[in-house]
DNA sequence: CGCCCTGATGTATGCGCTTACATAATCACC
DNA sequence: GGTGATTATGTAAGCGCATACATCAGGGCG
């Protein structure tokens, strides 16, 4: 026997669509329509092909399939982080939706950085996704010129873009803080604190910022410049800010960027003998599942992730299909709990009412 | 003008390498070089190539690419949900180790669902998966056939497997939880409830339960029935188990099988008036970053999984590179917090010691 | 000055699949 | 039973890229 026969003996190659044709006595073109157009095959003969696949083990190959049919049935999100429920929740609606339609969903991990962003996205297209799902809207003009040039559809999610500039699926964040600042300020509040995470190239966590802010400076309230920080958001984070806050002339009411936060808001409080609500209101944002039942429980506010996800998975599918992209404003669920009530003295409160 | 001319005025057609070439007065190859064996080409016609795809906006397809050179940079990871921090940060960790070696992730969930592992494993190996991630062993055995007839690397999470028929990262959970019980016995405790997730389908459930049972059973105490229950977890899950508990003869602790669980349970010992821990300890598991910080601090202990993604794409990378996989068997970070210590009256705790 | 070797580039084939088109087979109907 | 319509299948040409091999240009050296 000649060493180059082609018995398989030390790799047996994966087989492809030729072989499983020449165990079914049929073409590679019958192989193909029994896989992606059943009923153009007679019956009898998909069976075969079937059989055949299933007994040299074939799975259709998407790079093949995809150069053919110029469709590669692929798309990319770019996501912040994946170590937050926020955005973990969303991937999964969106993928979930995307799957039901047969494509799979590139995910990628940014970081917040722009320019890793960028570089992400050049991957994806590489890769051939079709479609892209972004946070946001603070990336480099490059990355927009790179879709537009090559019409890629997209999305913006996590905040609603009322100029339309890009289809968009979010919350209106400034909005949002907006309510939760008027929340506190019913109930009497007139002394703020503010714990957030880092704005720096995270446009929906300013437009929070600037929600309280503005709001707060309606009734001709400021916040005291050492009562407001951001950094790199945790639990300790929160703890350590609060700590800091609490300190020397205290507020009422300390507003955080998200529960994690908040939960290290109210240890510090603990911490340092002030009895929530009591001495002081604190709040959430994002309504951790865990918020509910800790104590005190955490008054938060929220948007469906999973939804915004699923939402996010239609804009593209029907830019795919060539209809018409739909924004979509998402309604704040806003859950008032026991860690905010009307502060205990109304100390400077001169509000007439 | 023919109406026929190759004029791009309708669909400017995505640019490939072969307009890149023409634009640089070079041959695909260079082109194709220029990319991926930079060194092999004169700096000087480098850079008049990088200009061009610059200029027609030229991105290397994948699918070509994968095509020819029989190599996809594609590893697929399987979990049963995005939606757990656990989960999460496994795949970030993957992702993260992976992405410095220039290779995509491709995720999907199954929702614990073997038959739907199954059938994500099929797509992945369609798509082009080079090697694959999986979450525990209970799949099909046809998915490891499919894996071995192709010879696909693959590593086994979340569980420590040591007969060693699987490349494995993870936990031995069942040590993990025999560790927990051991501590709530140590503290003087005999009367326990359970509260842990299904563990149908969920091998990694069922040895936690197996080790607190099996600790147990050798200082012969059996759990009360109705004080051991299972189901899909939640805070709310937690709450309204240990409700139930709670009702009649509670035990002295409850072993929740996470940090949500547990949660839950404090809120009902809250609720009906347990003292925690001095009626009632309570442990957690998986370390959520909140567990430390809130009132009481609850005892848990984890394992990092951000590490056990990367040391699990080490594995496959070892596989990858032909070198021979590294199985390892992470350590359990426990912490005693407050919500457990000794019971406060020691029942009808016979222990003689 | 010619030879050979090295390094840069080009030519052309094939990766695995889909699909337009060609062909063959079947059927209805007069 | 012949004709045209209809349906089932086969043939073969790419999809965009990488790479083995061929070619060509220099350069070193005798």
């Amino acid at each position: 026997m000649a060493p180059h026969d082609d018995l398989p003996i030390v790799s047996p190659r994966k087989s492809r669509a030729v072989d499983v044709a020449r165990e079914a006595g049929v073409s590679t073109a019958t192989v193909s329509r029994s896989f992606n157009e059943p009923d153009k095959v007679l019956p009898k003969v998909r069976e075969r092909v079937m059989e055949a696949a299933r007994k040299v083990g074939w799975l259709p190959h998407a790079a093949g399939s995809a150069l053919a049919r110029q469709r590669t049935l692929l798309v990319g999100t770019i996501i912040p982080t994946l170590r937050s429920g926020i955005f973990a929740n969303f991937v999964a609606g969106l993928q979930e939706r995307l799957g039901e339609e047969g494509i799979t969903l590139l995910v990628s991990v940014s970081g917040n950085d722009p320019s890793k962003a960028l570089a992400e996205a050049r991957v994806m297209l590489s890769r051939g996704a079709e479609a892209l799902s972004l946070v946001g809207q603070a990336y480099p003009e490059e990355l927009f010129d790179l879709l537009s040039a090559r019409s890629v559809p997209h999305v913006i999610t996590h905040e609603f873009c009322g100029d339309g500039k890009h289809p968009s699926v979010g919350l209106d964040n400034r909005e949002a803080f907006v309510t939760v600042t008027q929340h506190l300020l019913a109930l009497g509040h007139r002394k703020f604190g503010l714990i957030m995470p880092d704005p720096k190239n995270n446009n929906r966590v300013a437009e929070r910022i600037g929600g309280v802010l503005e709001t707060l400076s309606d009734h001709g309230i400021a916040i005291n410049a050492e009562h407001q920080i951001t950094g790199e958001w945790s639990p300790q984070m929160g703890y350590d800010a609060a700590v800091g806050i609490l300190n020397r002339m205290p507020p009422t009411a300390i507003i955080c960027g998200n529960d994690q936060i908040a939960i290290g808001v109210l240890a510090a409080a603990r911490a340092r003998g002030f009895h929530v609500p009591g001495d002081l209101s604190v709040t959430g944002f994002d309504d951790d599942p865990v918020s509910e039942h800790i104590f005190p429980s955490l008054t938060s506010a929220r948007t469906d992730n999973t939804l915004m996800g699923s939402l996010a998975a239609e804009c593209l599918l029907d830019q795919l299909a060539g209809r018409q992209a739909k924004s979509q404003k998402l309604t704040l669920l806003f859950a008032e709990r026991q860690s905010t009530s009307r502060p205990a003295k109304t100390d400077l409160n001169l509000d007439p009412q």
